[in-house]
DNA sequence: CACGGAAACA
DNA sequence: TGTTTCCGTG
């Protein structure tokens, strides 16, 4: 049913619910096997593997305890029974270039996920503090745990179903194909397992919509219900009055549905930002959230592009946040995601229109960003700031879309509008890119904000086509850079930088690449972010009775009955 | 054990 | 495109 579309979310075991859609495995468009680190965070994500493989210090690191397991786990997965994890690593190594993973170096069968800055920079409400050393089982959270609320009442499903993940690159792709609307339904492309995972994520879903956001995911969520959370985290249903509005205001990309999304309504007064405390997803708290952004936009000088999409969301200032951590104690995924998340969340929630065109011109500035990030300094006071990367950008795209497919129908591909297709860029512009907009409607603005995009200075609004100011790309720039050296990775991504430089080079012909320092690293942009997403462990507290039936079910899903 | 090229496959 | 398979190198 999920592909249907019922299902939205999954508010069991998380509390967070996130649009199935966008945790599932999507792979390059048109074929829709699970790919590989989709797998890995949906074992990463159950307790029943945490000995095979489980989170280890970093955010996003990880370690395969027993690699013979995981290739076998894996070669199930992919009817290879001949998988072994020579085989196995080497599919993993070719994530390094996509920045989708990297090697933790000196550390035996330890790899690391790639989001940490996208997410952690985002969220500035959360506060990751240090995952380092957590515990498997309690991967290390973000300190500021905050409770996010997801507006009760809020009916799901509409985004539930279609949800993939598009790109297994990364967020970048990912965003694109979905701005372009090539969303695709994830019941078919799904294994069988996934079938069988989703039933048994209906079981938990049962939980109320309001499920605080406590704490990441519970390890057992199937992938794809990683995402599919309770409606309120993606407002995709239609809410009486506003909705309409919210329809309109979707973003761009959405725009074309004409679906509304956001369930809240979003209320003109704004209080003082929540701190990082407590976020819920009340339309307040969601309005503060997008003020936030809003301002931290302008602070910036951000284009306003960046926050179109969050309505009146004032979000908590990054460093005062106030760190609560209440639930996240018991997440057992990444720490990281959490901020993504709330990043996303808003977003869907609040998705707004944004008047101004994204389409191809996003892209240029994207690709502006990706030079910034290497270079900028960093700065950390994030302020305002951080919240709003590129690639948090792009993971609202692509939530917007991906809700405007599901909406539309279930069916997979929902066309959209085809802004630029360049599409594959290679690049990461696609990171950065948005995701093309359809000019027309989708401007309508619905909430305040949206004024804001008139930014002083840049904010060409509208054309599709139309052009960017390049001052805006360079403080783009710079935040993503900061947004990076959050990421604080000792490590960095050299290894990343290295191929994917090159295959930029090799890119740039068509376009103009010139920037290519930019490959975001860490790839935290693209894929990352939006993993994270799908990481966030539930909060401990909901896990339910269930717990058996769903294990159970996992196994077999791990194990993929298929073949 | 890790890396990455090359070729094959779907 | 995303591996899967094989393999030489360090």
């Amino acid at each position: 049913y999920e592909s249907a579309g019922t299902s939205a979310a999954h508010t069991h075991a998380v509390g967070f619910a996130f649009p199935e859609w966008a945790y599932k495995p999507e792979s390059s468009p048109g074929s829709r096997q699970i790919q590989l680190w989709h797998f890995i965070l949906e074992l990463l994500r159950k307790e029943e593997y945490h000995d095979v493989i489980a989170w280890q210090g970093d955010y996003g690191e990880f370690v395969i305890k027993d690699p013979d397991e995981v290739a076998r786990l894996w070669g199930a997965r992919k009817c290879k029974p001949q998988m072994n994890y020579d085989k196995l690593s080497r599919a993993l190594r070719y994530y390094y270039n996509k920045r989708i993973l990297h090697k933790t170096k000196g550390k035996r069968f330890t790899y690391k996920f790639n989001f940490n800055k996208l997410v952690l920079v985002n969220y500035p409400f959360i506060d990751m503090g240090s995952g380092r050393g957590v515990p498997q089982s309690a991967p290390p959270v973000p300190t500021g745990g905050t409770h996010f609320r997801f507006p009760p009442s809020t009916p799901s499903d509409v985004l539930s179903s279609s949800e993939e993940l598009r790109s297994p690159g990364m967020f970048s792709s990912v965003a694109r194909r979905m701005a372009r609307g090539s969303v695709s339904d994830c019941s078919d492309g799904t294994s069988t397992n996934s079938e069988l995972e989703e039933a048994v994520g209906a079981d938990e879903r049962g939980v109320g919509p309001e499920r605080a956001f406590r704490g990441l995911l519970p390890p057992r969520l199937p992938h794809d219900s990683l995402f599919r959370g309770p409606p309120r985290a993606f407002p995709v249903s239609p809410l009486p009055g506003p909705g309409g509005l919210l329809a309109q205001t979707l973003s761009p990309a959405l725009s074309m549905t004409p679906t509304p999304h956001l369930p809240y309504t979003p209320s003109p007064s704004l209080s003082s930002p929540m701190v990082g405390s407590h976020f819920s997803f009340n339309p307040e708290d969601m309005k503060h959230l997008l003020q936030a952004h809003t301002q931290s936009v302008y602070n910036y000088h951000l284009s306003p592009r960046a926050f179109l999409h969050y309505p009146n969301i004032v979000i908590p200032q990054p460093h005062r946040p106030t760190p609560e951590k209440p639930a996240a104690q018991h997440l057992h995924g990444p720490p990281l995601p959490l901020r993504h998340f709330c990043l996303c969340l808003v977003c869907g929630l609040g998705n707004v229109s944004y008047v101004e065109p994204i389409s191809d011109i996003e892209s240029e500035e994207e690709v502006e960003v990706t030079d910034i990030s290497e270079e900028d300094e960093p700065n950390h006071n994030d302020d305002k700031g951080d919240f709003f990367t590129p690639m948090a950008r792009h993971y609202h795209d692509q939530i917007t879309n991906e809700c405007q497919a599901n909406r539309n129908g279930s069916s997979p591909s929902a066309p959209l509008p085809p802004h630029n297709n360049h599409d594959e860029d290679p690049d990461d512009d696609e990171v950065f890119k948005t995701p093309a907009t359809p000019p027309v409607g989708s401007g309508s603005l619905a909430f305040p904000l949206i004024g804001l995009k008139t930014e002083p200075g840049q904010a060409a609004p509208l054309s599709p086509g139309g052009t960017r100011c390049i001052p805006l790309k360079l403080r783009f720039k710079r935040r993503w850079s900061e947004d990076q050296k959050m990421e604080a990775d000792g490590e960095r991504d050299e290894a990343e930088d290295k191929k994917v430089r090159a295959e930029g080079m090799e890119k740039l012909e068509g376009k103009e690449r010139g920037r290519r320092g930019e490959e975001v690293e860490n790839g935290a942009g693209r894929g990352g972010g939006v993993i994270l997403g799908l990481m966030l462990p539930p909060p401990p507290t909901q896990r339910r009775a269930s717990s058996e039936l769903q294990r159970a079910t996992a196994q077999l899903s791990l194990e993929n009955t298929g073949c």
